[in-house]
RNA sequence: GGGUCCUUAGCUCAGCGGUUUAGAGCGUCCGCCUCACACGCGGAAGGUCGGUGGUUCAAAUCCACCAGGACCCA
């Protein structure tokens, strides 16, 4: 792959960034290529270098990019980026996930709008046929969408959770845990997706909080308890006797009449004693009349409703508990779809819904409603489609977790796995402590088939009465096979071992394995990222990841989540083309701070932009004099360099330092800032603006080395963050050889820069006197350009008077100032404006430009500015438990501080009597 | 009901190994198209760090409680 030509006229003409507006379209697209088909992503099983892996998130294969993937990616990124320039061996392993319940929506939705036909017209085969035909026409989307944003990982590693090696992986774990006696089947109450039709796992389950009625029933006392009822005192007795029919009744409330057609009995709590005497007696169900017993129960609560529960073992999980305890009938009342079954009498065939609305009539129209009240109650709702969530007994296979968990928790713990930030790990504690059972099989087409299989009777039809054999293989000629299908998850929990090849003993796999970081959001621990490591521990000894970084969510601008029915979305991809790769990815990362959701609008997209159009135009003030084909090395030692350059390099090196810190504790948005504030602080604002030669001069060699030197490094720390803007710059830079990228140069380290921090302090004394005299131009409304005296009394004749007389150049270039004098016998001149810059002075004579009433003012609030803060210091050095207890360097500053406060007002009370006396 | 997190400048947020006069971006105000960049440059205004107590020589930072908001689990 040939490098793809940096400027416009890539021959002949200097490599410069001509255009003083960045534009990312045409550069994008470029270098993307060029890093793919150079290899540049692809990590070798085979290196002598320390591996580094990360494990993509394998998105949907009905997936679009949205604006959560682009800063996972970008974060992700980033990590493998800069491991690659540490020279680790990096693998950021990406693939796709075949998404069972969503994929099979989609799919069946087009068979519907295009063909008019259903799964069950195609059959089976045909179907998941379809699926895969529309896997492959469509399933790159997303991962064409990433390259946009300039991911770097392995794409010719990528894997399918349903691809063969995958599909072996699946199977053989089943089979695994099947024979240690950890899938079981079983009728059970799952959580029933009656719009899917498929069971679904208790994660898959939302609780929303609905507006919704509590319904107060009158069950009829039936016989022995009619007449036990009459033999007592009516008072004690709740509700009272039908007026018409004289008959006495038992009144339950409840949030879903429909359900009391599978009712098989009441329930009250054994000390309740206004049903005391009626436990053991029996009810009829209204409706249906069907005879309930009476049952004590010690978890009913007798403050909800009357205390009396109507039990559905059937359709509540509550219900199921005590119908297990007291062995009490299940009626099934409901349909897979929804509907009311033959159990249901009268109702059979209507939806749950209008079912309830059908008996809720009926009860009235009976004269057993007593009552309704509002309730606002919390209704599970699938995640999947919306739909209210119905509690179905049915024959599931299911996962024991417990012996799962127990070593997951231990890696936590034991400090195998750590998470950032922290307090994650106490949420995951917390759900792997109450494990519940997994519900792993899914009523649905498209995943992995369970390896189960079943005898047939002579009409082929399954008969259950001669047990199952779980294999992966046909066992036998003649059996078939389950039809459910595993829950997606059941794949992706293997996703950073099987991806490299296990269960074969690969080369990958011992090179790569365990990987480095996890970075995901919160949105999945439980549903992926503590099932990983439960899939981890069981089935390869190991914690799959050593780091579990959580970012935080993207949210809008109100803190909203995103959503297609808000319409608040925001399109990463729009957002690339509007602002370019490299800004998108600047903001997400500079936003996302550590465990905090972001509130993303697209005017935040405007900060990258701008930085990156900074970098862009920065390389033209040395750029512009570099000539083709020269090398421009750095060569002077670091006593021989000037001032401004001495304080770059302090300032670079400690910027490489201090973001290394940030780096290994996750903290991108750290350093981030940190680089953004060295490049554009320090390097554009001071460093640049110093050593650019004035208009028509040439620059000197000596002086672009330098200024290129440093460029490239800070190119280095940006690459990670911003891989495209800086990649062409790199290449302008000077000239490279072929198979040269900045992807793949080393990252900068501190000691490298060759730093000596001695003189840097000087400067930014320097600093400080130079903003003093803008501020004071900038007041008296004196114009940048206007040139200026200005004079500087120093505390006394040592280096700084040196500095400052030597640096008059500075001086002049950044605040005009064309005459200055220092030293320690500077005197304030008539009618200028004074400033105090640290240990030193400095003084601008206006003449006739000075207003003393306003300098006046001015100097009077800057020394009550120097009093209320040396009141402070005062305060805290008259304490005595301070000086006592206090370490004694902090004592010591507080009294050098008090010292320089002290100096300075003198000075400042002077200079404001000379205005009074003047 | 249990738990977690948030409340800092007009807005969005950093800062929370306790000890420089609390920072950034955007916005606002003043002045500049100074030949790298107006997606820019220089300057400025703006905060009793949600409230109340406590620990400490010292608290935005640690602890307790309260108020408001978000989320997770039951």
């Amino acid at each position: 792959m040939p490098r793809p030509p940096v400027s416009e006229a890539d021959t002949g003409a200097p490599p410069r960034a001509t255009s003083s507006q960045y534009d990312p379209t045409a550069i994008e697209a470029r270098w993307y290529d060029f890093w793919e088909k150079g290899g540049f992503f692809q990590a070798d099983e085979r290196s002598e270098r320390a591996p580094f892996t990360v494990m993509m998130p394998p998105p949907n294969v009905t997936g679009r990019l949205h604006i959560g993937h682009a800063l996972q990616s970008t974060i992700q990124d980033a990590l493998t980026r800069i491991a690659r320039m540490k020279g680790r061996e990096a693998l950021w392993q990406p693939g796709l996930d075949h998404a069972g319940i969503a994929t099979q929506n989609v799919v069946e939705r087009r068979l519907r709008e295009e063909d008019g036909q259903t799964r069950h017209d195609l059959g089976r085969e045909q179907f998941v046929g379809r699926v895969w035909e529309w896997k492959e026409e469509y399933g790159d989307i997303i991962t064409d969408q990433m390259r946009r944003l300039g991911v770097s990982c392995d794409w010719s590693r990528r894997r399918f959770t349903m691809d063969e090696g995958f599909t072996r992986a699946v199977q053989e774990v089943f089979v695994k845990l099947y024979e240690e006696g950890l899938i079981y089947r079983g009728d059970y109450l799952v959580n029933w997706d009656p719009e899917n039709r498929t069971a679904l796992s208790d994660e898959e389950v939302e609780n929303e909080e609905r507006a919704g009625h509590l319904w107060y029933v009158r069950y009829p006392l039936a016989g022995a308890a009619r007449n036990d009822v009459e033999t007592r005192d009516r008072a004690s007795l709740p509700g009272d006797a039908d007026a018409e029919t004289n008959r006495p009744y038992l009144t339950i409330a409840t949030t879903r009449p429909e359900t009391m057609l599978g009712d098989t009995a009441i329930a009250v709590h054994p000390e309740d004693e206004r049903y005391a005497h009626l436990i053991g007696q029996t009810v009829t169900l209204p409706l249906l009349e069907r005879e309930l017993p009476i049952v004590a129960d010690e978890h009913i609560d007798s403050e909800f409703g009357t205390g009396a529960l109507k039990v559905t073992p059937a359709h509540d999980e509550n219900d199921f508990a005590i119908g297990q305890r007291h062995d009490l009938r299940t009626v099934n009342v409901m349909s897979e779809d929804g509907t009311i079954n033959e159990n249901g009498g009268p109702y059979e065939g209507l939806d749950r819904f209008a079912a309830r609305e059908k008996i809720v009539e009926d009860l009235e129209e009976q004269g057993l409603l007593e009552n309704v009240d509002d309730h606002t109650a919390q209704v599970p709702v699938s995640s999947r489609s919306g739909a209210v969530i119905e509690p179905l007994i049915s024959r599931q296979w299911f996962v024991e977790m417990e012996p799962l968990a127990e070593p997951a928790i231990e890696a936590v713990e034991g400090g195998e796995i750590d998470f950032y930030p922290e307090r994650w790990a106490s949420e995951y504690f917390r759900w792997m402590e109450n494990i519940r059972d997994w519900c792993i099989s899914r009523q649905l087409w498209w995943g992995h088939r369970i390896p189960v299989w079943y005898y047939t009777d002579e009409h082929g039809e399954i008969d259950e009465s001669e047990g199952y054999v779980v294999s992966v293989e046909q066992p036998e000629e003649g059996m078939t096979q389950e039809t459910d299908v595993l829950d997606t998850w059941f794949s992706s929990w293997l996703w950073p071992f099987a991806t490299l090849g296990w269960p074969e003993e690969t080369k990958s796999l011992e090179k790569f394995y365990p990987t480095d970081v996890l970075v995901s959001g919160y949105d999945i621990l439980f549903f992926w990222i503590a099932r990983m490591v439960m899939a981890g521990e069981h089935f390869t000894d190991e914690a799959p990841f050593e780091d579990i970084f959580i970012t935080g969510m993207v949210k809008d601008e109100q803190g909203r989540w995103m959503s297609k029915s808000l319409g608040n979305g925001i399109d990463p991809l729009e957002m690339i083309d509007q602002y370019g790769a490299d800004a998108v990815r600047f903001s997400l990362t500079v936003l996302c701070a550590q465990g905090q959701d972001i509130k993303l609008a697209p005017s935040k997209f405007e900060m990258g932009r701008n930085f990156a159009n900074k970098i862009w135009n920065a390389f033209n003030v040395f750029g512009q004099f570099m000539e083709e084909g020269r090398r421009y090395e750095r060569s002077r030692a670091f006593g021989e360099l000037e001032l401004v350059e001495q304080w770059m390099l302090t300032r670079l090196s400690d910027t490489i330092e201090a973001v290394e810190d940030d780096l290994s504790r996750y903290r991108l948005n750290e350093a981030l800032q940190k680089i953004y504030h060295c490049f554009w602080s320090d390097y554009c604002d001071w460093y640049l603006e110093l050593i650019k030669p004035p208009y028509g001069e040439e620059m000197t060699d000596e002086r672009i080395a330098l200024a290129a030197w440093i460029y490239e490094r800070l190119l280095e720390l940006l690459h990670p963050f911003m891989p495209f803007v800086t990649e062409e710059l790199w290449h302008r830079l000077r000239s490279r050889d072929e198979d040269e990228a900045l992807i793949a140069a080393s990252w900068p380290e501190a000691g490298a820069v060759n730093a000596d921090a001695g003189r840097a302090g000087t400067f930014a004394a320097l600093q400080e006197m130079i903003a003093g005299i803008r501020s004071v131009k900038s007041d008296y409304g004196v114009g940048q350009g206007q040139e200026i005296a200005a004079s500087v009394r120093v505390p006394s004749e040592d280096g700084l008077a040196d500095a400052v007389r030597t640096h008059a150049a500075y001086f002049e270039k950044l605040a005009g100032v064309t005459e200055l004098a220092a030293g320690p016998a500077e005197e304030k001149p008539r009618a200028s404006a004074a400033k105090v810059a640290g240990e030193s002075e400095v003084f601008v004579p206006l003449e006739g430009m000075i207003d003393l009433d306003q300098e006046r003012e001015r100097l009077r609030k800057e020394i009550e500015n120097k009093e209320n803060f040396l009141d402070g210091v005062r305060r805290k050095l008259s304490n005595e438990q301070f000086i006592t207890k206090a370490p004694a360097e902090v004592v010591e500053r507080e009294r050098q501080k008090r010292r320089d406060a002290n100096e300075a007002l003198d000075r400042l009370r002077a200079n404001l009597d000379d205005l009074v006396e003047g």
